[in-house]
DNA sequence: CAATATCATTAAATCGATTTAATCGCTATT
DNA sequence: AATAGCGATTAAATCGATTTAATGATATTG
């Protein structure tokens, strides 16, 4: 029993395979095709449970409803979120998903995006890495719908998708300095995206303004998590005046705990934390550790909702726009009339 | 500057696309093409950066080059992490990978099944709901590569990998009892699947040999961690007695440490706990709680080369196989005598 | 009534590859 | 000298849709 085509359907009925075709597209109003001959066809149709074949749609029409989504690693919490609530509102609008995940790694990037456009994707949605920017530009320039989140990239003008990332890092470490401590470091992936040096640049903003000195420590991203450990743990022993810690990504903060168990620190009172990125981990944490969270559905919702639209309005002409999200403060394990106070 | 099709690029040598097609598809020399044709073809090829269209090679030749892979949530740590490995060890053997999460609704996964059909993806790797047994036969007896995990489906015969279910609940539950706990709960999402009902069975199998009374509760499952942590919270409620609860997924492990978190018990001093997943909470909790870890590097190699075998090897006569893997059994926030002891 | 519109439908071209079957020029065989 | 065989290449069919341009039939118009 093989796949029926629409040769198949066409013949069976003794029509032409282009009314066929006019008729399962809704154009048979436009065409003025009989209705009696539009009821036949669509109740056979449904009878034996045609479908065209999307990939002979494809390659005529150049369309693919595959949405190409490339994210920093799948199997980071954050991105898993994020991955999952835009398949949901894709497959709603009737998209599919390829994904992928980058690493950061500019060449494996590279390669996906080759990928994808061989594929013929309609859109892309990617978490780009840095010295990407010329693939992404000319991805545009053919009149490719692009959409960046998580973070961007300077010298590309394309819509994109983030969170205030130095407000965000400004005003929790603004929370520490009015909790009283002097001493606090920033520990960080090295890298110069934009989100991380935003998150940076809000530490020592903070810092600065109370004429505290800035303690960062920049670590390799690493999947191995031993090597993120070990130069945390060098630091932290490094360092025996600090009171707080802030950790840039949730991936340094899981680490970071795990290192200040294995040191036996109490939090907070040997030291307080503060992590980006909130997550069981933290909540469950004893005393539940502050941290901030981003709205992945609200930036869920923004990558797609752009993306949508620039999939279905032809004009390349729409400006592009910047969508920038407030991020959720949660703090954990002070007392409630601290809480008050810094929420005011 | 559009793309260039296997005509232009015949036009431009003076050959003929045939012959195109043929080198490019390492047919020269079977064809007997000319030794320095094939290196002129070769090197504007090259030059120009060619590549030939995959929709139209997929129509054409039936095959595209994708593989479906359905798990049950992507924003679930366990399944995100197995995605990931088999997306790597995918696109390292040429395949792309197209996911979607099935949420165990069997009408969702029907239509996701349709879909990948639809996108004439080369097999699947599925983590089944129940009642998929007749959309997974057809697949099959269409003759596409199926490779189940996590469960399976006793009514349909295919390749699966899967882990040691009743064995790894059996034996933790055993080191509870050895430990001198009697009064050992499970709590569990309410679920036929076969994993489940093994691991379930492992714990009521070890209880029964020692002649302990079991204390189950099913939880159905939700989207809302809310409508999970109540009906939890009023199971332990109400059964002050209980001195050790097993969890039986990972997503329930979490909700259980928060509603113990809530209900202000001191682990394992008013409870002992087991998970069934191993995760960075349990680990971090404090004590840190026992777990059972899953292979999952194991798993997702097993998965994808059971898989790639059955694409290589088009004979469909080979018996289909069951790979069962070992788990880990982490056993923490005990005494080193007491592990010691265990471990033997 | 011839010319023109309108209707309803369809033949044929197209998308960009693969693959089958044919072609053409030579050489070897009988 | 006719035929068969081979080597190198290609014309044409095919995959399954969409879309353009055409067709035949009927209705309208001046």
């Amino acid at each position: 029993m093989k796949k029926l085509s629409i040769v198949d359907i066409a013949n069976h009925l003794n029509v032409s395979k282009t009314t066929i075709s006019f008729i399962l597209n809704g154009r048979a109003q436009e065409k003025r095709i009989g209705k009696e001959l539009v009821e036949r066809v669509q109740k056979f149709v449904a009878e034996v449970g045609y479908k065209p074949n999307s990939l002979a749609k494809s390659l005529r029409t150049g369309k693919s409803n595959i949405i190409g989504l490339m994210v920093e690693d799948i199997s980071n919490p954050f991105f898993a979120a994020i991955a999952r609530l835009i398949e949901d509102r894709a497959y709603k609008n009737g998209y599919k998903i390829i994904y992928c995940s980058t690493d950061n790694d500019t060449n494996k990037t590279r390669d996906l995006i080759s990928m994808f456009r061989d594929r013929h994707v309609d859109g892309y949605i990617i978490a780009p890495p840095e010295g990407i920017e010329e693939d992404i530009s000319s991805l545009i320039n053919e009149g490719m719908p692009v959409v960046l989140f998580d973070r961007h990239l300077p010298k590309v003008s394309t819509d994109f998708v983030e969170i205030d990332n130095l407000f965000s890092t400004y005003n929790a470490t603004r929370h520490l300095v009015q909790q009283g401590y002097k001493n606090i470091a920033y520990i960080t992936f090295a890298s110069n995206q934009t989100q991380m040096q935003a998150r940076l640049q809000g530490y020592k903003d903070a810092l600065a303004e109370n004429d505290l000195k800035p303690y960062v420590q920049e670590i390799v991203f690493s999947q191995n998590e031993e090597l993120i450990m070990a130069p945390l743990q060098a630091f932290l022993k490094k360092h025996k005046n600090l009171d707080a810690v802030f950790f840039g990504t949730n991936h340094v903060g899981t680490c970071g705990l795990k290192v200040i168990n294995s040191m036996g620190l109490k939090v907070p009172d040997d030291l307080a934390l503060i992590s980006f990125d909130d997550y069981d981990v933290f909540k469950l944490f004893s005393p539940p550790v502050s941290a901030i969270a981003q709205p992945i559905e609200a930036i869920a919702d923004s990558v797609i909702t752009v993306l949508l639209n620039k999939l279905n309005t032809s004009s390349q002409h729409i400006s592009s726009q910047s969508i920038i999200l407030k991020t959720d403060f949660n703090i954990r394990g002070s007392s409630q009339a601290v809480k008050k106070a810094v929420l005011q």
